[in-house]
DNA sequence: GAGCCGTGGTA
DNA sequence: TTACCAAGGCT
């Protein structure tokens, strides 16, 4: 390569890294939990989506501790909105975890992060690095498209995953490993982005393979998506004087420990249909028909005025707002 | 290993 | 509008 890619990157990083709310500034150290707090939101998550909550659980929550004392359907309340709900469930079991196992301390081995509740490979290795500073191979999306196209590797997802961590572990330095992952994964945020990567501001654009092809986007290959399937639901909005019935999600599965609407019909005789919204989930599309009824069911009994307040997935906040609106 | 699991932004 | 995509983890 013509320059060395990894000190150009931590070069770059070093000058034009984003400044985010859970990142240290300056000579200020990472605090744990902050970045464990920020990376488990930002799984499959965008950095605008994150930056409220985070804001939010910090200022409700300032330390491990507090959270882990948390009741858990105000924690969920406060995720709603933000998706995959089972990192607010794990996110509880972990904060409870590191303060009975752990002494209210995050443990700094890639190891021993790894056996927390709702941390995997991506976020052991980034909690280890970026608030530890141990020497750890931090591969997640953005990783992996910025080596693909270093490499040019034509091997398709997901079967080149190992291959590419390989060329991450290469590529990661003894020391600065938080500080590298971090250039790598600005890189991929800011400037190698998926379909249509700015080579002309990219530091390392000389020692990369895919822009010396000429199509840099075509990396990484990927196998082609089978279509989701639609579904259709019912949601049922029960009316009793200015409340609504609300009910608990099952603990596991789609939007589990979630407080919704209820989808199987309380025992009530005259429902009317008021409309109808359509929602996209990761893997199946679903219309859900809306109706109305009076009447008094077991659940939890919300003022319709502040359902907003109640913490809806935004699937069951859709449709409130149908209802409510009928 | 492959399916499940949300949401909002973007082209 | 449709399709893709984002600092993945769990089973």
């Amino acid at each position: 390569m013509p320059v060395d890619t990894t000190s150009a990157l931590l070069s770059w990083y070093a000058v034009d890294k984003r400044a985010l709310p859970w990142r240290a500034s300056g000579s200020e150290t990472a605090d744990p939990y902050r970045v464990w707090l920020s990376e488990i939101m930002l799984q499959q998550t965008t950095v605008a989506a994150v930056k409220p909550y985070f804001a939010a659980f910090t200022a409700r929550w300032p330390t491990v501790e507090a959270l882990a004392e948390a009741d858990e359907a105000a924690v969920m309340s406060a995720w709603a909105g933000l998706g995959y709900y089972a990192r607010a469930r794990n996110l509880i079991a972990c904060a409870r975890t590191v303060v009975r196992e752990h002494g209210g301390e995050f443990p700094g081995d890639e190891a021993a992060l790894l056996k927390l509740p709702g941390v995997g490979a991506y976020t052991a290795a980034a909690i280890a690095a970026i608030a530890f500073g141990r020497r750890a191979v931090v591969v997640d999306g953005n990783v992996e498209r910025v080596v693909a196209r270093l490499f040019a590797v034509s091997e398709p997802m997901p079967g080149a995953k190992p291959k590419l961590r390989a060329l991450m572990d290469r590529l990661t330095p003894e020391r600065d490993a938080g500080d590298f992952a971090q250039a790598m994964m600005d890189l991929g945020a800011t400037i190698c982005t998926p379909r249509s990567p700015d080579c002309g501001r990219c530091p390392v654009a000389s020692g990369c393979a895919a822009r010396a092809e000429g199509r840099p986007e075509a990396y990484p290959v990927k196998a082609p998506k089978t279509a989701k399937p639609q579904r259709e639901w019912t949601g049922y909005w029960l009316r009793r004087g200015g409340e609504v019935l609300l009910v608990r999600r099952p603990p596991r599965g789609l939007l589990g420990g979630m407080l919704a609407l209820p989808v199987e019909p309380p025992a009530v005789a005259e429902w009317r249909e008021v409309g109808a919204i359509d929602h996209v989930f990761t893997h199946f599309a679903l219309t859900m028909t809306v109706l109305s009824a009076e009447g008094d069911a077991e659940g939890e009994w919300w003022p319709v005025e502040r359902i907003a307040e109640a913490g809806l997935p935004t699937v069951f906040a859709k449709a409130a707002a149908v209802a409510a609106a009928a």
